[in-house]
DNA sequence: TTATCATATCAAGAAATTTAGATGTGAGGT
DNA sequence: ACCTCACATCTAAATTTCTTGATATGATAA
């Protein structure tokens, strides 16, 4: 199964902003909910939704609801899932190169 | 050594674009001058050479002057950092995990 | 039912990223 | 010196992402 530029962009896109990257060192201690997490980090209350989504739809984040609140882990799939596209993404061809550079 | 948000995200950033995953993709077939690159992206030189800029600044690709030609690899320092940033961006913490969530 | 709590979604502005043309720079070539 | 080539940098506009307050939704409590 073919995974698109859309879908490998959106793993790290989730990746790169620094609000992110503190819910998930949050979320490192085991599964939260959305109300601790909105307790630590500065932001609002609709800031923090957006940016759970963004980790949601990446797949590196799983949220469970529970009556009326909703709680978030990292996914273990979605985050060896980027793992390992990092590693697909930098691990050079092992055919013989061939450099066909300009001035070689 | 600390890490800072700011190299993380830098390294995710450089991730999350499109054009630059097709550029690793190039350069997983070896070292390549930014002409070669050029021909087979259909952007402007200038949107090139900002890719690139990002690239190298990630530490995720290496450059190296020869002449007038610039050339650019994948640098396995960089990317083998990438890799270890995600690792431990989403391994949880091994210590005890006492749930203190709202509804516990 | 009505009220409240937890969270999601909307809308509009603010901020950051990306784009391409124009221009600058530095290495050769003549 | 002068010209050209390969690439970087500048600039301003286009696009995307992020922010917040306001509002909607859906679950529980009274």
């Amino acid at each position: 199964m073919e995974t698109t530029y859309e879908e490998m962009t959106m793993v790290f896109k989730a990746l790169s902003d620094e609000r992110r990257l503190r819910i998930l060192e949050l979320l490192k201690n085991g599964e939260e909910c959305a109300c601790i997490l909105g307790e630590q980090l500065d932001m609002a209350q609709s800031s923090l939704s957006y940016h759970m989504k963004i980790l949601c739809e990446s797949g590196i984040v799983d949220s469970r609801q529970d009556g009326k609140w909703t709680h978030y882990k990292i996914s273990e799939k979605g985050s060896g899932f980027a793992v390992n596209l990092i590693k697909s993404l930098t691990t050079p061809n092992t055919e013989i190169l061939n450099s066909n550079c300009c001035n070689k």
